[in-house]
RNA sequence: GGGCGCAUAGCUCAGUUGGUUAGAGCGCGUCCCUGAUAAGGACGAGGUCUGAAGUUCGACUCUUCAUGCGCCCA
C-alpha cells in the first residue's frame, strides 16, 4: 500500500520534511560513499563573501552548481564538494569602517589594525548561517563543515607557497601603479568605489605654451599648444604626446609674434574660443614631431635634468625627457590634439614613461617625475607650492603661467570628476603607488592557449570577452595597501634592499635570530579565544623579523602590503587541500586537479576565471619554456584548473533593471521558498532558459513553473497512488527480496508483471516515449545542457499526463481485476519510478517525495533508501519503438485536427458525428493506424473513421521541391522550378512520377530530372468541408446529423447538466439519484425517452421520470434551445 | 571612448549546420471534461522576427552599418 497523497499539497512543508529526512539520514553522505570507487568528477566551488546576505543571483549560481554534481553522481561519478568560503578584500574592511564610522587609512590606523582585523574577521561570517541556510533550503549539496577559509592559516601558507614559488622565478616585481587615490584618507579606491563618486564640476581649462627646443629653422619662435584641466600636475611634466597619423598645422596668430602647432581639426575651434584670427602656415604629421624637444612650463626638474641624455637599446643617445612622443589615445574630441604627459598623475601618461624607458639601457631613461606628496600637498622639489593641497595651487600655477608668457587661453571647462563617495568634499587623484606585479603577460600565449582547449557556455566567451581580455594582458598588480588580506610574504633586509620570499610560518620562524613572535603571543595571553589564524595577518606577522643574510646587524622586514583577494581565491585548486604543507594535500590535489566543472556568473569573466587560470598556467604550465615540474609543481596538459565552465547570465530584477535592496524590485530567496519552494525556483532557473542568458527574475514565472510541471507530475502521482490504493495494487506484495532501485529488471519478477511485448500499444508506447526521454536527458545533460532537458522531460511528463493517463482512464477503472488493467499499473508505476530519477537532480526534493512514497513506502528498506543514490537512467535502446512514437504522434495530431474542424464547424464534442475523414500525405501507417481508429472515435465522439487518399473532392495537392535538396543541386534554376511547380496541375505531376518514378521538365534551355525524393506533397483541404489539416494528414468532418446522432446529443447534454447537478449538490459518487423533468419540446422527449438507459447509467439515476419532484428544486436548463425543467435528489431507497 | 552580449506574440522566453506554415507557457477569447475534481484538457486570435543594406536560388538564422538595452573595461 501507498501513503494516501493528500489533495492539496504544499510544496514547501514538504521540502521541509525532506531536507530533514536527508539530514538524518546522511543522505548526501551516503551518496558519496556509494561512489567512493568511482572514477572523479572533479567540482570547485567559487567562494561567496559571507559578509553579505544572499540574494536570488546566488540561488541561480548555488542551483547550478548543484545539478551538474547531482546528475554526475546519479551517472556514477564520484562528485566531492567541499564548500569555500572568501574571507579578505577591501570590500570586508568597508563594511567595518562603516560599522565603527571611520574612513580613513589614518583613522583605521587610530582605531587600530589589531582590533580592526579582529572586526574584520567577525563581520566576515556575520551572514554565515543566512547563507548556509540558504544553501541547505535550495538543496545545495555540498560539504559545508569542510568548508576552506582564505584567512586560514593552512590556506594563507598555500597561498605563500604560490607567491614564493612566482618570486624565485623572477615573477614577482615591485613597480608603481596609478591608482585613483583619496589623498586625505590616505587609501587606494576600488574602480567600482570610483564610478560612485563621479560628479559634475568646473575645472580650470588652461591651454600652455610648450616652446619648442633647438627647432627646425622655419619653426624658430614656435610653441606647442597643450591643454589640461589639472594645472597641478603641469610641474610633473615630462612628455608632450601626439597622435603620429594625424595633421597638424603651424598657425600665426592675429597680433602674436610666436607661432602655435596645434591639430588641424582644432584650428577653427581653437581660434573661435580666442575670437582672433589664426593663419594656418603650414602643416606636418604628428609622426614628423616626434623626437622634438620643448621647454616645460616649470623648471623645477628641467633646470637639473632637461639636458640629461641617456643610451638607447637601439644604439645612439636621446634627451630623457620634455620630448614630443607618439601616443594612439589622443583625440581631436576636446583640447590641442597635443597631451600634456604628467605620468605620476594618470594611468595612460604612466604608460607612456613605461615604453619611453623601454627604449632605454637599463637605469638610463627617464624616472618618475613626481612634485606631490602621498597626502596630496606639494613636495620640497616645488618649493614655491610645497606644503599645500594642489588642487588650492591651481589659482597660482595659472597666475605664474600668466606672467611667464607661457599661458595661450583659460576657461572654466565642466565635466564629471571622481570624487570620495565617503568623503564627498575630496576630490581623488590619479597619483603612483608602488606596488608588487605578477609578470602575467609573460605568459599570455600559455594562457590563450590554455584557454582554447577549456569548454566554455556559451562558446563566445573564449574569443569574446575572455579571450579579448588575455590577448590585452597586462602585469597583475597584486599588491594592496591595506589591512584584512593575505600578507605579502616578502621579506627586505633594512639596510641592502635584499629580498626574499617565504613559504610558511614555519619556514618563517626557523629564520636566523628570528624574533617579534612575542607580539602575538602577548595578544593571544590577553585574548585566548583569538582565532590562531590571525598570527600570519597584520599586524602580528609585521612584527616577526630576522637577520640578514647580506648585512651584519641588518634585519629582514617584511613588506608593509597584503595581496588582492582575487589571488586568494584563484589559488583555491591547490590551497583549499593545504598544498603542498599539508598531510595528505598533494594526493588529494592530485586526485581533484583540474575541475570538470565550474560555474559562476558572467562578471567573474576577469575575476575567478581569470585568477584560477593565471594562477595555474603560471604554476602547473607544460610549455617547454616555462616547464617546472618538480615535485610541488607538476606539468600538467591543459585545460586546467578547469575544463568545462558555465558562464551564467547576470540575473536583473522584475523591471529589467539591476537587482537591488532599496528599489525592492525582486523578492528575497527566503519568500520563494516558503511560497513556492526550492524546486519551483530550481525548475525555473532550469528549464526557462539556457542558463547563460540575462534572465529577468520573474516572481510570476516561479509560480507559474507549479501547475506547469511540478503540479502536474504530482497529479499523475496521485492518480497512480489513489487508484493502486483502492484496486489493492501492491507491488511489494508480488516482488520478493532486495529491489534496490526498482529497475525494469527487478520489476519483472512480479508475478503480475508481463514482459512489454505481451503488453497493449498504448503501454509499450509510453515506455518507448520514457526510453527515449531517458536517452535524450543523458545526451543533453553531459552536454551541460540542462534547457534542453528540461524542454523533453517537460515533453514526456505532457506525454504521460495527457495522452497516457487520460487513454488509460477506463483500465484504472474498470471493475474486474485483468491482465490489462495490471499491465496499466505496472507501466504507469514504472514510468513513474523511472521519471522520480530523471528529474532527481533538478528538482531533488519533489523527486525524492515520490520516491519515499512509492518504492520505500511501499518496500521499505528492501529498497534504495533515497532516489539519489539510485544510477540515472540512460534509455533501454530495446524499449524504444521509433515507429510507434511517429504513429502515435499522428494520431494525437489527427484528432487535434479533428477537434479544430469541430471548433470551425461549431460542433461541440458532445454532439456524436457519423464519421471523418482523414486524409494522409503518406501512407506508410495507414493500416496501423485503421487499427487504432477506435481511439480517434472515442476522441472526437464520431461512429467511424475513414482513412482516403484519393479524395480530390475534399483536398487540394501542392508540389514542393525539397529546397535542401534541390537547392545545392540546382542553384539559380530553383526558382523557375519552384515556378513551375507552384503553376502546375499536381495530381498529373503525381501520377506521372508514379507512372515514370520520375518528371523531366523544360524550363528554357535546361532539362531538369526530378526524383520522388525531390518533391514532397501538401494537402489542402478544400473550401466547403470542414476540415483542418497539418503536416501529416488532412481531417475532414461529415456534418451531417442524423435524428439518432441528434437525439445522443441532447441525451449527452442532459447527462451533463444532471452530472453538474449532482456535483452542485455534493453527492457521493456512489449516491444513487431520482431525476425528474418537465419538458415540453417533443424532440427533447423523444431523444431522452430514447437514450433513457443511457442517461441512467451515466448518472446512477435509479428513477428517472417526466415529472416535477416534490422534494427537489426546480432548475432551468436550456438544452438546443429549449427549456427543460430538471428536478434532481438522492433516491429515497 | 573600447570590448562583449542581447533585441522574436500583450508578457516571459525557445528557435538544433540558412530551406517551404517561426514555437511554448502565461494572459485573452471560445469550448470541453466532471471518478486526478478548490484539478484537468482542447481549440482559437495575436508576429513587417528592432531598422537599413549586403551575401545567397533562398535570411529570424551569415556579413556590415544604424538604433535601443545590458555587462565589463577606460
Amino acid at each position: 500500500m501507498f501513503r494516501p497523497v493528500e489533495s492539496s499539497v504544499s510544496f514547501p512543508q514538504l521540502e521541509q520534511q525532506i531536507i530533514e529526512f536527508w539530514r538524518q539520514q546522511g543522505i548526501y553522505e551516503k551518496s558519496l560513499e556509494a561512489r567512493a570507487a568511482a572514477p572523479s568528477f572533479v567540482f570547485y566551488e567559487g567562494p561567496p563573501t559571507a559578509n553579505g546576505l544572499p540574494h536570488p543571483g546566488h540561488c541561480l549560481t548555488r542551483s547550478i552548481k548543484d545539478l551538474f554534481p547531482r546528475y554526475r553522481t546519479m551517472r556514477g561519478y564520484r562528485c566531492d564538494r567541499k564548500a569555500g568560503w572568501d574571507t579578505h578584500g577591501l570590500p570586508v574592511e568597508v563594511e567595518v569602517c562603516k560599522e565603527l564610522g571611520i574612513h580613513s587609512k589614518e583613522e583605521i590606523e587610530s582605531y587600530g589594525v589589531e582590533p580592526f582585523i579582529q572586526k574584520c574577521l567577525e563581520s566576515v561570517f556575520r551572514y554565515t548561517q543566512q547563507w548556509e541556510q540558504l544553501t541547505e533550503r535550495l538543496g545545495f549539496w555540498i560539504h559545508l563543515d569542510e568548508a576552506y577559509v582564505t584567512y586560514h592559516q593552512s590556506y594563507v601558507e598555500s597561498v605563500w607557497w604560490a607567491l614564493k614559488n612566482l618570486f624565485d622565478r623572477g615573477l614577482l616585481y615591485r613597480g608603481h601603479k596609478i591608482v585613483w587615490w583619496w589623498a586625505q584618507g590616505g587609501t587606494a579606491l576600488s574602480s567600482g568605489e570610483v564610478g560612485q563618486g563621479y560628479r559634475e564640476v568646473a575645472d580650470p581649462s588652461v591651454y600652455v605654451r610648450f616652446p619648442l627646443v633647438d627647432p627646425p629653422g622655419e619653426l624658430r619662435d614656435t610653441d606647442l599648444l597643450v591643454w589640461t584641466t589639472t594645472p597641478w600636475t603641469l610641474p610633473s611634466n615630462q612628455f608632450a604626446a601626439v597622435k603620429p597619423d594625424l595633421e597638424y598645422s603651424v598657425v600665426r596668430v592675429e597680433g602674436e609674434s610666436r607661432k602655435l602647432i596645434v591639430a588641424s581639426a582644432l584650428v577653427e575651434t581653437i581660434a573661435a574660443k580666442l575670437k582672433k584670427e589664426f593663419q594656418v602656415e603650414s602643416t606636418l604629421t604628428g609622426l614628423e614631431m616626434i623626437g622634438w624637444r620643448y621647454r616645460p612650463p616649470f623648471d623645477y626638474y628641467y633646470k637639473k635634468q632637461g639636458q640629461q641624455t641617456g643610451r638607447l637599446r637601439d644604439g645612439g643617445k636621446q634627451h630623457i625627457a620634455w620630448r614630443v612622443v607618439a601616443a594612439e589615445f589622443v583625440t581631436i574630441d576636446s583640447g590641442t590634439g597635443l597631451v600634456h604627459q604628467a605620468p605620476a598623475f594618470g594611468e595612460v601618461d604612466y604608460d607612456v614613461l613605461l615604453a619611453e624607458r623601454a627604449r632605454f639601457e637599463d637605469a638610463e631613461g627617464p624616472s618618475l617625475i613626481c612634485s606631490v606628496a602621498a597626502d596630496g600637498k606639494f613636495t620640497a622639489e616645488t618649493p614655491q607650492y610645497q606644503g599645500r593641497w594642489v588642487k588650492d595651487c591651481d589659482r597660482e600655477i595659472i597666475r605664474q603661467l600668466k606672467s611667464e608668457g607661457t599661458l595661450f587661453h583659460q576657461e572654466q571647462y565642466v565635466h564629471d570628476y571622481p570624487f570620495c563617495w565617503r568623503a564627498e568634499e575630496d576630490p581623488l587623484i590619479q597619483y603612483p603607488r608602488q606596488s608588487w606585479f605578477i609578470r602575467t603577460s609573460q605568459f599570455k600565449d600559455l594562457m590563450l592557449a590554455n584557454n582554447a582547449r577549456i569548454n566554455w557556455l556559451p562558446e563566445h566567451i573564449r574569443e569574446g570577452r575572455f579571450g579579448n581580455f588575455l590577448e590585452t594582458n597586462v602585469d597583475w598588480a597584486l599588491s594592496r595597501e591595506r589591512f584584512w588580506g593575505t600578507p605579502l610574504p616578502i621579506w627586505v633586509c633594512e639596510k641592502t634592499g635584499y629580498m626574499e620570499a617565504v613559504a610558511n610560518y614555519a619556514e618563517l620562524l626557523a629564520k636566523p635570530g628570528v624574533g617579534g613572535t612575542e607580539v602575538w603571543e602577548a595578544a593571544k595571553q590577553s585574548r585566548p579565544d583569538l582565532a590562531e589564524d590571525l598570527k600570519i595577518h597584520k599586524p602580528y606577522i609585521d612584527a616577526v623579523t630576522y637577520d640578514s643574510p647580506k648585512a651584519a646587524g641588518a634585519r629582514m622586514r617584511r613588506v608593509g602590503d597584503v595581496i588582492d583577494c582575487w589571488f586568494d581565491s584563484g589559488a583555491m585548486p591547490f590551497a583549499q587541500w593545504g598544498y603542498p604543507h599539508q598531510p595528505g594535500s598533494r594526493e588529494r590535489f592530485r586526485s581533484q586537479f583540474p575541475a570538470d566543472f565550474i560555474s559562476e556568473a558572467l562578471d567573474q569573466t576577469r575575476g575567478w576565471f581569470y585568477s584560477l587560470l593565471a594562477i595555474s598556467t603560471l604554476l602547473f604550465s607544460e610549455d617547454e619554456d616555462q616547464k617546472q615540474d618538480d615535485a610541488t609543481t607538476p606539468a600538467v596538459a591543459y585545460p586546467h584548473p578547469y575544463r568545462n565552465c558555465i558562464v551564467l547570465g547576470l540575473m536583473l530584477g522584475e523591471d529589467g533593471q539591476k537587482m537591488s535592496k532599496s528599489k525592492r524590485n525582486y523578492r528575497e530567496p527566503t519568500e520563494i521558498f516558503d511560497r513556492y519552494g526550492a524546486d519551483a525556483l530550481r525548475w525555473y532557473f532550469f528549464s526557462n532558459q539556457p542558463p547563460w542568458t540575462s534572465i529577468r527574475y520573474s516572481e510570476r514565472a516561479i509560480k507559474e513553473t507549479i501547475p506547469e510541471f511540478l503540479l502536474r507530475l504530482w497529479n499523475v502521482y496521485s492518480f497512480l497512488v489513489i487508484y493502486a490504493n483502492i484496486d489493492g495494487f501492491d507491488p511489494a506484495a508480488q516482488i520478493a527480496g532486495q529491489v534496490g532501485q526498482l529497475t525494469p529488471d527487478v520489476l519483472a519478477r512480479a508475478a503480475g508483471y508481463r514482459p512489454l511485448a505481451e503488453r497493449g500499444e498504448l503501454d509499450r508506447w509510453i515506455v518507448s516515449e520514457l526510453n527515449r526521454t531517458c536517452a535524450a536527458a543523458v545526451k543533453r545533460m553531459d552536454a551541460y545542457d540542462n534547457f534542453t532537458a528540461c524542454a523533453r522531460l517537460t515533453e514526456f511528463l505532457d506525454a504521460l499526463s495527457n495522452w497516457y493517463v487520460r487513454r488509460s482512464r477506463d483500465r484504472f477503472w474498470s471493475g474486474q481485476a485483468s491482465a490489462d488493467k495490471a499491465d496499466a499499473y505496472w507501466t504507469l508505476y514504472e514510468c513513474m519510478l523511472t521519471t522520480c530519477k530523471l528529474i532527481a537532480p533538478f528538482v531533488p526534493f519533489v523527486a525524492e517525495a515520490m520516491w519515499q512514497n512509492m518504492a520505500v513506502g511501499d518496500f521499505g528498506d528492501r529498497a534504495a533508501q533515497s532516489v539519489h543514490l539510485c544510477d540515472y537512467p540512460q534509455g533501454e535502446p530495446a524499449a524504444i519503438d521509433e515507429t510507434l512514437s511517429q504513429r502515435m504522434a499522428t494520431v494525437r495530431e489527427i484528432v487535434s485536427l479533428g477537434r479544430a474542424a469541430r471548433m470551425d464547424a461549431k460542433l461541440k464534442v458532445r454532439q456524436p458525428l457519423a464519421r471523418v475523414e482523414v486524409v494522409l500525405v503518406d501512407p506508410t501507417h495507414q493500416s496501423w493506424l485503421e487499427d487504432h481508429a477506435g481511439l480517434i472515435r472515442e476522441e472526437l465522439n464520431v461512429k467511424q473513421v475513414d482513412f482516403i487518399q484519393k479524395a480530390e473532392q475534399y483536398i487540394s495537392y501542392t508540389v514542393l521541391p525539397d529546397l535542401k535538396r534541390l537547392g545545392p543541386r540546382l542553384g539559380r534554376q530553383l526558382p523557375a522550378v519552384r515556378k513551375y511547380l507552384a503553376s502546375a496541375d499536381a495530381a498529373a505531376l503525381l501520377a506521372q512520377m508514379e507512372k515514370d518514378g520520375q518528371i523531366v521538365l523544360q524550363l528554357g534551355g535546361d532539362r531538369v530530372t526530378l526524383d520522388g525524393e525531390d518533391l514532397q506533397v501538401r494537402l489542402q483541404a478544400k473550401e466547403g468541408w470542414s476540415a483542418a489539416q497539418g503536416r501529416s494528414s488532412v481531417v475532414v468532418l461529415s456534418t451531417e446529423l442524423t435524428d439518432a446522432l441528434v437525439q445522443e446529443g441532447l441525451a449527452r447534454e442532459l447527462v451533463h447538466a444532471i452530472q453538474n447537478q449532482r456535483k452542485e449538490n455534493n453527492y457521493e459518487y456512489t449516491d444513487r439519484i431520482a431525476v425528474g423533468l418537465v419538458c415540453d419540446a417533443p424532440e427533447l422527449c423523444v431523444a431522452f425517452e430514447a437514450f433513457a438507459d443511457y442517461i441512467r447509467a451515466e448518472t446512477l439515476t435509479v428513477e428517472f421520470g417526466f415529472a416535477a419532484l416534490p422534494d427537489a428544486q426546480a432548475i432551468e436548463l436550456d438544452i438546443a434551445g429549449q427549456k427543460v425543467g430538471l428536478y434532481v435528489c438522492k433516491a429515497t431507497e
